[in-house]
DNA sequence: TCTGGGGTCCTCTGCCCT
DNA sequence: TCTGAGGGCAGAGGACCC
C-alpha cells in the first residue's frame, strides 16, 4: 500500500493564531491557557518551550519557570473560526477529511492524485495555502495509515532551541518498505494509546521500545495487557492500523465541567452551579437536535479525589431542568463536606430527536410541562440578545447569570474570575 | 498558591434474571 | 425451595487523546 494518508498538525496553533493578530509579541515566550493558578498551559511558543514549558503544564509551574512569559487567556471562538478556514483548505484537496481537533486532521488523498498531484505535492500545496491565507505554519506526516502518518508528523515538527525554534522538515513521508525501520527505535510511549500507566506495565515485563514490543509473543502481551489492548499494541508495533479516514463522526456524549477559582462548600451554591451546567448541556443538546438518556455527574474534591455518578433515565431528555434535577440527586451520593474543586454535568446515550422518541410527562418537565417551551424560548432570546440576557432563577449566582458556553473556560479559571 | 476541559473507549464490579 | 453458573446490563472509574 502506498503512503496516501496525510496527518496535518498546526505548529503551536493557539499561540501562532494569537501572534497573527498580535505580531508585536513575536520572538517572546508566549503562553495561551488558563491564567489563574489553577489553570493549565494550552499552548506555548517555541521560545517558551526553551524554558522547559510544555502544554498541559500547570500555569503555576510555568510562571515559576519563566516569570517574564506573556500569558494570554485563550479565545476559543477565535481559534474555532481560524480552524474552520483551515478545514476549508483541506476540503479543496479531498472530501475525505477527518478533523481530530481544532488544529489537526487526517486526509485521505488516495483519490486526489490526478487532480492535485502526489501526496507529497498535496502536502506542499496545503502548507503553502495555510501560510498564505492564514499566516500559520503546519507540519504534515504522510504514511500508508493514520497511526503512522501521525507519528511521521512528530518527525516533521519544529523543535525548541536555546536561540528560538529550530525548523523541522515540514513534511515527512514513511513509505511501506521503511515502516519497521521507522518504528523500531521509538519508545513505546510514542504509540497511540500508551500513556503513563501502560508504560509502567510494559516496563515491568522488560518492554521499553517498539522493537522489544514487536519481538514479544502476542499471546504473552495479551496475558499482560488484556485482549483488547494487547492485540491492539501488537498490531501497532507491526505498523498495522486498518482504521479509515472517517469524514463524518457521530457524537456520543456531551458535557460541561468547570474548576472553580476557590473550593465550594455551600451546598446551595453547588446546586446552583449544577443547574447552570445542566442548563448549558440541555441548550447544547437542543442546539444539535439530540436527546440524552444517561445523566453523568462528576465531582472533584479539594484533595483531587474524583467521583463519577450516573443515572439512566426511563425516557431521553434535552431539558436542562430534568438534567439538573437528576444531577442534583446524584450529588446526594457524594460527601462534599471537604469542599468541591470541580463540578461536571454530562449526557451520554445520545440519539437524534427525530428517531421517534417518546417523552413521558415527567421527562418534559413534570409538574411544569410548559417549561420545555420556556427553555426553547430562552434559547431564542440567547441567540438574539446574548447569553446574559435571560436565564432560569435556579442558575443565578451572586455574580448574576453565568451561563456556561462551550470553551468559555477551556483551560481552567482565569484571574478575572477570582473574588 | 501546583495538577483544565471535552471527549472516547475499556475493564471491573455488582446486580438481576434465568 | 435453595443454590450456583452465566449472561446482560448499568454504573464507576481508569486510561488515553487533543
Amino acid at each position: 500500500m502506498t503512503a496516501h494518508i496525510l496527518h496535518v498538525d498546526m505548529d503551536a496553533f493557539f499561540v501562532s493564531a494569537e501572534l497573527v493578530r498580535r505580531p508585536e509579541l513575536r520572538g517572546s515566550p508566549v503562553l495561551v491557557g488558563g491564567t489563574g493558578n489553577r489553570g493549565v498551559v494550552a499552548a506555548a511558543s517555541y521560545e517558551a518551550r526553551a524554558y522547559g514549558i510544555f502544554s498541559a503544564m500547570s500555569t503555576f509551574q510555568a510562571r515559576r519557570l519563566c516569570p517574564e512569559a506573556i500569558f494570554l487567556e485563550g479565545d476559543h471562538a477565535y481559534y474555532g473560526r481560524v480552524s474552520s478556514m483551515i478545514m476549508e483548505i483541506f476540503d479543496r484537496y479531498t472530501p475525505l477529511v477527518e478533523p481530530i481537533s481544532l488544529d489537526e486532521a487526517f486526509l485521505d488523498v488516495g483519490g486526489s492524485k490526478r487532480l492535485h498531484g502526489t501526496p507529497f505535492e498535496i502536502a506542499q500545496s496545503i502548507r503553502r495555502d495555510i501560510k498564505h491565507e492564514q499566516g500559520l505554519t503546519c507540519s504534515v506526516g504522510i504514511a500508508p495509515n493514520k497511526f503512522l502518518a501521525k507519528l511521521a508528523t512528530e518527525g516533521a515538527k519544529p523543535k525548541p532551541g536555546p536561540k528560538g525554534p529550530v525548523p523541522g522538515l515540514g513534511i515527512k513521508i514513511v513509505e511501506e518498505y521503511e515502516i519497521q525501520m521507522f518504528l523500531d527505535p521509538l519508545p513505546v510511549s510514542a504509540l497511540w494509546g500508551v500513556g503513563p500507566a501502560t508504560v509502567t506495565r510494559l516496563s515491568q515485563i522488560g518492554i521499553t521500545t517498539v522493537l522489544q514490543l514487536r519481538s514479544f509473543p502476542r499471546a504473552s502481551l495479551i496475558k499482560a495487557l488484556g485482549k483488547t489492548q494487547g492485540s491492539h499494541l501488537y498490531r501497532l508495533a507491526h505498523g498495522v492500523d486498518e482504521r479509515n479516514v472517517e469524514a463524518s463522526q457521530v457524537i456520543k456524549s456531551l458535557s460541561h465541567e468547570e474548576t472553580f477559582p476557590e473550593d465550594l462548600f455551600d451546598v446551595d451554591r453547588i446546586g446552583t452551579e449544577i443547574f447552570r451546567m445542566s442548563d448549558a448541556v440541555g441548550k447544547r443538546l437542543r442546539g444539535i437536535g439530540f436527546f440524552g438518556s444517561t445523566v453523568n455527574l462528576k465531582v472533584r474534591l479539594k484533595d483531587f479525589s474524583t467521583f463519577n455518578r450516573s443515572v439512566t433515565l426511563a425516557n431521553p431528555t434535552d431539558s436542562g431542568k430534568v438534567i439538573g434535577r437528576n444531577a442534583l440527586s446524584l450529588l446526594e451520593t457524594v460527601d462534599v463536606a471537604e469542599g468541591v474543586r470541580l463540578l461536571g454535568v454530562g449526557m451520554s446515550n445520545l440519539a437524534k430527536s427525530s428517531q421517534g422518541l417518546q417523552l413521558s410527562f415527567d421527562e418534559i418537565g413534570g409538574d411544569e410541562p410548559e417549561w420545555r417551551e420556556a427553555e426553547r424560548a430562552i434559547d431564542l432570546i440567547h441567540e438574539r440578545y446574548g447569553s446574559q440576557s435571560i436565564g432560569a432563577a435556579s442558575t443565578l449566582t451572586e455574580k448574576g447569570l453565568r451561563p456556561k458556553e462551550k470553551g468559555s473556560q477551556q483551560w481552567g479559571p482565569s484571574d478575572s474570575l477570582k473574588k
